[in-house]
DNA sequence: TGACCGGACCTGTCATGACAGGTATCGTCA
DNA sequence: TGACGATACCTGTCATGACAGGTCCGGTCA
């Protein structure tokens, strides 16, 4: 690993464990450089991280500022549900509905960028959050990936691992987050009531070819799930705001 | 503005309009460092940022490859609806329901960091995107900026932008986004049915000192608006998923 | 023809040095 | 005692140089 990267890691961890709280002054980089016995260049590589990360804020003649105790969460965990719940020190759950060999459906078809009726795999499962009723999964897999699947146990675990110890290596990702109504599957497998509100993330996975490989759209029991983003002045935030046409 | 932030913007700028398009590669560092005069530092720092925004990846041998055409948006698209809007190229509007100095409410206390029935300024708009009703804003000040409201026509625009022209600078700002089921008064002036699902976006406020200014309860109509964000693997993000507990 | 290897090129990383400009503190002077 | 100004310190910015490691292409050899 990098020397910032060490360098950056080390005040993430000191701020987890509350050595540096939010509006506590970092030391200078001079004395960061000191006590890594570097340069000026890789301390302020890791400055910029966490100042693009949020984590930091400040400057310009003073020493940076600590701005939120929210450390964010590394790529996987926006994209495996499993991931993100060790990440947080909760459990995740799963039981599988269904998993089909399908044609492709008008809707899916645009967002993994096949033709419509070329064959793809989907999973539907609902997932678990410390034992509670969290989410539903609707998964889509190109084929050539989703056949991967019929020789795992989808109960068990981690997709998104059992996939990456296969082979299949994600490397960005598109979500967009949006509010939608139980249908009548939601409302089943949810237990709620057709119609009520769910927070929906539909998200399409790619591997550094720029290949999609998957598309989910995840429906969250409002109650359970949220996101949430700190925002400075001086960094542009990756999240956006859409309008539909 | 400094080098770096100027080669930074070009290159947003020939994403922009059209000139790079999504998965076509940057020129070389030492293209970049010709085209613009400069040492390797500023041109590094430049893609830096833009990696950090999500915009570029690669790297690693291969020269940096564009891979959104999302631009991310700049600090007051987050916090102002009326900028937002101009920044894509729509039209704001807003109607004014209510505007009252009040007891802070048990509810929004805790969100401005303030004791409950300590007085707050709080405002009530509906507001529209090309003319079409998009969204419920309710909005709550801290009383010695909330004050500063009763000189203002708040149906005339933007006041995040009178506030900033009155001397309040908002500096961090978090946010955070669920689904509501539409409460009485949502569904008056949203005109949809009672319970039916609504996109809402929590933020507080904050000036660089740290003092809470105010707190926003933004409820979208889905089909309307999402919020939508570009993940790689390489880059945290600031996005996070939240379990309530 | 296909596999393999080497070199050109590129980025990642780090060191060192330098100057401008902002911040905060402390001492001085009115 | 209070206001003001000089100074030390800090960060922002940029230049230059160097080496390691990855990528890609083309030429060579089997």
């Amino acid at each position: 690993m990098a020397l910032h990267e060490v360098i950056a890691e080390s005040i993430r961890e000191q701020i987890r464990v509350g050595e540096l709280t939010i509006g506590s002054a970092l030391p200078s980089e001079s004395q960061l450089c000191e006590r890594w016995k570097s340069s000026r260049g890789p301390v302020r590589q890791a400055l910029a991280t966490l100042r693009a990360e949020g984590v930091i804020t400040g400057g310009s003649g003073k020493p940076p500022v600590v701005c939120t105790t929210s450390i964010p969460q590394p790529f996987d965990s926006l994209l495996s549900y499993s991931a993100w719940a060790r990440a947080i020190g909760r459990s995740a759950g799963q039981r599988t509905l269904e998993l089909a060999l399908r044609p492709a459906d008008p809707l899916v078809a645009p967002k993994l960028g096949i033709d419509e009726g070329a064959r793809v795999v989907q999973v539907l499962r609902l997932r678990y959050l410390d034992g509670e009723r969290a989410m539903l999964e609707r998964a889509t897999f190109v084929e050539h990936v989703g056949r991967l699947l019929f020789d795992f146990d989808c109960d068990s675990g981690s997709i998104w691992a059992y996939l990456q110890s296969r082979g299949v290596n994600f490397s960005t990702a598109s979500h967009i987050i949006d509010a939608v109504a139980a249908d009548p599957l939601d409302s089943e497998h949810l237990e709620v009531t057709e119609g009520s509100p769910l927070l929906r993330q539909q998200r399409t996975a790619r591997t550094a070819d720029g290949e999609v490989i998957e598309y989910h759209d995840d429906r969250y029991l409002p109650g359970m799930v949220s996101f949430s983003l700190e925002n400075t002045l001086d960094v542009r935030t990756s999240l956006m705001r859409n309008a539909k046409p």
